[in-house]
DNA sequence: CTGATTTGACCACA
DNA sequence: TGTGGTCAAATCAG
């Protein structure tokens, strides 16, 4: 096997395991208000993010599906600074068919500018918390090809420091009995924080009736899955949706899932 | 009325 | 000096 094999196991597991939960979704559709794209989109992601561990195993594998491709850009050409001095930002390219929005963060636009280079106009978003928690994640969106077959690239910049503040915050207002489990520090979850999120499922309480007219709730969350401690892949891939990283015992009671036992 | 968006002007960098 | 990024006043929408 290769250097990452694990992780592809694990991606795949996760894969499976989401397309189990949208088979329930699925069964139950008609009396669920629950949306199944998050689901289709977190199956699609696990798989293309394990396939990207087996073609290229010694690289920082980046996400890919038929719709959609994110590439990472660490390193820029000639870092240019803005105009508060800032340089070298962390990048991250998203293209897909449609400006991707979905992702998680709340923007607010502050600028539309027309680029020489391309017929369509850029548009600049900041994070909506920029002054609030002095976040300075900022994104761009641009049409970069024409219809029929138009991709919308947009591309991240910086991190956002508003869920760790948040985070911060929150851990100050949190005086209840209730036990949590960090998944990581914030200075580890810190660098992933601005990009793109697997599929945005959020807090989802599912209300099934069965025919048997008993009743399920299932709630679930993404993160639900980050609790092996040893390894933190989907900690460091798949940043947290809720702010911070960490997870009220009470939401995994029950919860049997262990990658090294497979 | 308040918050979000639009848009022209300004600024920094190559 | 041209271009891209940001600011901030004006405008819009709920």
């Amino acid at each position: 096997m290769f250097h990452g094999a694990d992780k592809a196991v694990e991606a795949l597991l996760r894969g499976q395991e989401s397309a189990t939960r949208l088979k329930t979704v699925l069964e139950h559709q008609m009396r669920s208000s629950v949306s199944i794209e998050p689901l289709f989109d977190t199956v699609l992601d696990s798989f293309s993010f394990a396939l990207s561990l087996f073609t290229s195993p010694d690289t920082q594998p980046h996400r890919e599906s038929s719709q959609s491709k994110a590439t990472p850009v660490t390193a820029r050409k000639s870092p240019k600074k803005n105009r508060h001095g800032e340089e070298g930002l962390e990048q991250y390219i998203h293209d897909s068919p449609i400006p991707h929005q979905n992702d998680r963060f709340t923007w607010r636009k502050y600028g539309q500018k027309a680029i020489k280079t391309s017929s369509h106009q850029r548009c600049y978003y900041r994070c909506a918390y920029s002054k609030d928690r002095n976040c300075k994640a900022t994104k761009r969106v641009q049409q970069i090809q024409d219809s029929p077959s138009s991709v919308y690239r947009t591309t991240y910049i910086g991190k956002h420091i508003c869920e760790v503040n948040a985070f911060l915050q929150l851990n100050d207002d949190i005086n209840n009995g209730s036990k949590m489990i960090r998944f990581d520090t914030v200075d580890q979850a810190m660098p992933e924080l601005v990009m793109p999120q697997l599929a945005p499922v959020e807090q989802q309480a599912i209300a099934i009736e069965e025919d048997t007219d008993q009743i399920t709730n299932l709630e679930f969350d993404i993160n639900d899955f980050l609790v092996d401690d040893d390894d933190q892949l989907w900690a460091y891939q798949f940043p947290p949706f809720s702010p911070g990283n960490f997870m009220f015992l009470d939401d995994i009671s029950g919860f049997d899932y262990n990658p090294s036992h497979v």
